[in-house]
DNA sequence: CAGGCTAGGTTTCCGATAGGAACCAGCAGG
DNA sequence: CCTGCTGGTTCCTATCGGAAACCTAGCCTG
């Protein structure tokens, strides 16, 4: 008996999930936080979070435009400067991120050392 | 500058970044919001997570528990049953994967309001 | 005036991955 | 003997991710 009712878990329907598939993704968090302390640039982006190429920031920064977690700002200028900022909706994201980043920090070594111990999890015995 | 140094921010290297792509995947949150009540089966979770295929929720399973975050029970019996459940370590990730399903909660419908209001974030002069 | 620079974005190409369907193992029951 | 239950794996393909090149547009330099 695990305790799962209907509407109790994320589990099969409830928007949880579509929320869950939002940001389980692996550049949604680092960009967000990225954005946490106020607007930043494209190219400050790129450098800051360091790996994720542009087209995978732009894929990114669009996707959370859309579902209103951060907001572009376009300047008419030479060259190009665009800026992006979370929206007030997408600042209540980053409590829960500060807390998936506080766990990390305090358990990452953890999890390092588990992968280091078992690099074979299952005892096959083929 | 917004205000992010060296070591402030999991932006690069730091080990909160690798915590984060542990997670940052469709269905790792789900498994181990799935397991939070105690120990579930193989079938259990296909079901009760509703949409994942097998070979995904082995997958899944096994990279958690390659990092430590559940341990794998097989039993000897016919038919087979294989019960996983969360390690401590794992379990200290329930929390801030609630705060996620809290926030997903509140906010669900803002997200889902955007993707509706938003179908076109970027106006192109196309 | 031609060419280069900047900065954001898009396109193209290709390797990696996700994910579903089908199959396998091993034994109990009809 | 054949089917079914359960967990897992293999095969195959559609999609995704990343690198690099190209584009736009205006200013600056030679």
């Amino acid at each position: 008996m695990s305790g799962f009712g209907p509407g109790d878990s994320f589990l099969a329907d409830c928007p949880a999930r579509l929320a869950v598939e939002l940001i389980a993704d692996k550049w949604t968090v680092v960009v967000l936080y990225g954005l946490s302390k106020g607007p930043v640039r494209h190219g400050e982006l790129i450098e800051l979070i360091g790996g994720i190429s542009r087209k995978m920031l732009t894929q990114t920064l669009r996707r959370l435009q859309a579902h209103g977690l951060i907001r572009r700002h376009a300047y008419a200028e030479v060259p190009p400067r665009v800026e992006y900022e979370l929206t007030p909706l997408g600042a209540t994201l980053i409590d829960p991120i500060h807390m998936l980043t506080e766990w990390a920090r305090a358990n990452g070594d953890a999890v390092l050392d588990a992968l280091d111990a078992d690099p074979e999890p299952v005892a096959h015995s083929d």
